[in-house]
DNA sequence: TTGACATATTCCCATATGGGAATATATGAG
DNA sequence: CTCATATATTCCCATATGGGAATATGTCAA
């Protein structure tokens, strides 16, 4: 049972700064060719190309074939996902945060709940 | 030699669907003990503990001590650095695709490097 | 003190990851 | 066809990860 697909979404494809890097890259640049990155990254071509699989498999990335090449190019909208999810907290750090500690200990009077996962020890004697 | 510290950053914390649960839970519910998120998330405890861990070293949520409960919320300042991160883009999803595609074959002229990484395959006759 | 409750920490395992090394595939030149 | 270039794929290894199970820590009540 897979309870959390945990990888291959936008969210992990741009967790590591490697590939952070090529998406920078490859916003300033235009659209490079694998051979151009791995001179710029100063990583070996089959590193680079893993990390383009990673991007392309979620669409961040885009390749056309041009000659023996492959030009890789942003498909930026889905990056657009994660701008929208963290829009969401905007308005959150706008405010002052002492308010969200005084709510905090102001909603923890609620919190009572018995999590039912917890086993229970071995059985008082 | 570490050339890239992958992990321990805001982007790594929140790529998991399970923290990233955890975020929006802290965010409309406004702080939440570790009992609720166990509940809520029919996870173990300590599986939730860990990815609170794990946000919390971020610094992504922070914790209140409520009599034995921990109190968790968030610290949305954190996220902004994400937001910042993916804003770079944005005027790209507004502007049509194809003329990205087009740009990408136009400049792929250019690319004509040679990647000193890659090693020579066995030496010619 | 002891005991119950809430949470954190540790150990274990299966899987994913990044990078190195080697090799395979594709494309163009001749 | 063969060869060289450009990139992708595979194998290997060390490390990180998520979750399960068990245990440790902390805090309150009696």
């Amino acid at each position: 049972m897979p309870p959390a697909p945990t990888t291959a979404d936008v969210f992990n494809a741009i967790a590591g700064p490697r590939r952070r890097q090529i998406v920078e890259l490859l916003e300033r640049r235009g659209a490079l060719a694998v051979g151009t990155l791995v001179v710029t990254l100063g990583l070996p071509q089959p590193a680079v190309s893993k990390h383009l699989g990673v991007l392309r498999k979620v669409g961040v990335v885009a390749v056309i074939k041009q000659g023996k090449q492959r030009v890789y190019y942003l498909e930026a909208e889905k990056l657009k996902a994660v701008h929208d999810w963290v829009k969401a907290f905007e308005e959150l750090w706008g405010h002052q945060l002492d308010r969200i500690k005084e709510r905090a200990e102001h909603r923890a009077r609620e919190q009572s709940e018995s999590p039912a996962p917890l086993k229970p020890r071995k059985g008082q004697s």
